[in-house]
DNA sequence: CAGTATCCGGTGCGATACTG
DNA sequence: CAGTATCGCACCGGATACTG
């Protein structure tokens, strides 16, 4: 993953903005909206759920929420359970879940390099099978790939040349 | 991807804290880390290129760039092309190496979900073949996953049980 | 070129109190 | 239960000026 070696463009000829790892970085910060993402991935729905697990003050968790459910990666459902009162839950859309696979990356990144003494706090297996779930790269003529330099990047469709 | 429909474990029991989506999306903040980690990806090394490509001020970019030796994602080397003096460039360790499967995970991301009229800025292929390159979820048995729902989550050997 | 120093404004967040 | 309102602090980041 790299633009030198040889290829045949400069990087100061193209504006890459927006691009698309920061624009991911961005539905995903600040740092609370991160924490409440892992909990809705880990199953967590309702607001006092959400406010005791993650340790926030309601304050934040609302305008958080609120962020999260404009972007789309949540969607608050009133329900109703017989014989309670009407509540909201908060549930992942297909737009939220898609991330999972940046949150599996991420998750075996952190395991790789930080966990030092400590041990990973979660663990995700295949169901049926058990095996441990992982992150892989792959290209769509079906090869595995193993290193970063087997990535060429380039500008794509949306960046803008310059001058 | 989820700890409901039946797991054997309750959520509120366990304290799986630090998380490893948390710890890596700390890693990559604040945002203007993860502007560094991007360009760094595609291939910038030096102080004054980051400048110019990222726009921050140089003092934020000194700052981050500190953390980001500390953290130990960037090394400072010197060197010294002949007949000019010494200078530093920053170069990717293994470790932030390694987090291009990630990357690759949340530009796949905001491709399907983000782009709207716009299309990406930067393309990624496979060095050789050219075909686009993706992030997959797949087991250790070697199945590939294709549905949250695939995915079991509990708690690792470093989660800590509470009361 | 590769930074450091300073100022200053915005915002994210913790704590706390209150409401339907 | 599911929030809203307010306050004060810390930190992040833009602009600018300066240095080896």
């Amino acid at each position: 993953m790299t633009h030198e070696g040889g290829e045949p463009w400069d990087r100061d000829a193209w504006d890459i903005d927006p691009d698309s790892v920061v624009l991911t970085l961005q539905a995903l910060a600040p740092h609370s909206t991160g924490l409440i993402m892992r909990e809705a991935f880990y199953g967590t729905r309702r607001f006092d759920d959400f406010l005791r697990r993650t340790g926030m003050s309601p304050g934040v968790l609302s305008a958080r929420l609120r962020d999260l459910v404009a972007q789309e990666l949540l969607v608050k459902v009133p329900y109703k359970e017989p014989g309670t009162r009407e509540r909201a839950e908060y549930r992942l859309t297909e737009k939220g879940r898609d991330l999972v696979p940046t949150m599996v990356a991420m998750i075996g990144w952190a395991d790789r390099w930080l966990t030092g003494e400590r041990k990973p706090t979660m663990s995700l297996r295949h169901s049926g099978c058990g095996a441990p779930v992982e992150a892989v790269l792959k290209c769509g003529h079906g090869h595995e790939i193993h290193a970063a330099r087997e990535i060429v990047a380039s500008p794509g469709p949306g960046a803008t040349r310059l001058s």
